[in-house]
DNA sequence: CACATGATCGCCT
DNA sequence: GGCGATCATGTGG
């Protein structure tokens, strides 16, 4: 079951001027797609009220070719079934037995790629500690595996809004915690907002 | 069935 | 910088 969202990230998606994505922004490049998502809001309506924060930080992973991901040499297995569905899903896994990560899924139908959220901000002055890794993410936004699977754009209770504003100054870097994949361990598949206070230092490259 | 490990985090030095 | 927590999942027998 999903747990309840920390009070502080509750916001009004329409009071921002939100607005969702069109199917066609998840079905193209992973890559490009990871990058563009910077700025955009994470978001998760619970008993008729929406919790959100604004993504500063994420990682491509790419399908049957890169060693780092779950779909790694066409691995297909139940956990990581939602990869293989159309972009804008949502894949959710949990990990070191107490931490949940989750994806949005990329690409059509069939092909298994996916951007990891990393880290985020809150809503007006909340820490920005709460959101900076991605099982504290899920963790706020009460996120487990039972939203693994959903779909992002059919008007649920989880959705992804399209940025506001101006794009912010994007970094790039390797990607973390992948040490175990060999020659792809080094691909520049990790963006993140370089003057969000939820990056962390010490991770930037 | 048995067992090794991980797309992390917080606490320690 | 290092390490332990803690268990679902994947792999192999």
């Amino acid at each position: 079951m999903n747990s309840d969202p920390d009070p502080r990230l509750r916001f009004d998606p329409q009071d921002l001027g939100l607005t969702e994505f069109p199917r066609d922004f998840f079905l193209t490049d992973t890559t490009r797609i990871a990058r563009e998502i910077i700025g955009t809001w994470f978001a998760r309506r619970h008993k008729n009220q929406w919790y959100g924060a604004r993504i500063v930080e994420t990682e491509a992973y790419l399908g049957s070719t890169d060693a780092a991901a779950h779909s790694r040499r066409g691995r297909r297995t139940p956990r990581i079934e939602p990869m293989y569905q159309e972009g804008g899903h949502l894949y959710v896994f949990f990990v070191y037995g107490m931490h949940h990560c989750a994806n949005v899924v990329t690409r059509p139908a069939g092909i298994a790629e996916a951007v990891l959220l990393r880290a985020a901000e809150g809503p007006g002055d909340t820490p920005s500690k709460l959101l900076s890794g991605p099982g504290k993410l899920c963790k706020a936004l009460g996120i487990t595996v039972a939203s693994s699977g959903m779909d992002l754009l059919s008007g649920g209770n989880l959705c992804l809004f399209q940025r506001i504003g101006k794009g912010p100054d994007i970094g790039i870097s390797k990607r973390i915690g992948v040490d175990y994949a060999g020659e792809a361990a080094g691909w520049p598949l990790r963006f993140f907002d370089k003057n969000s206070p939820a990056v962390s230092k010490s991770k930037n490259i």
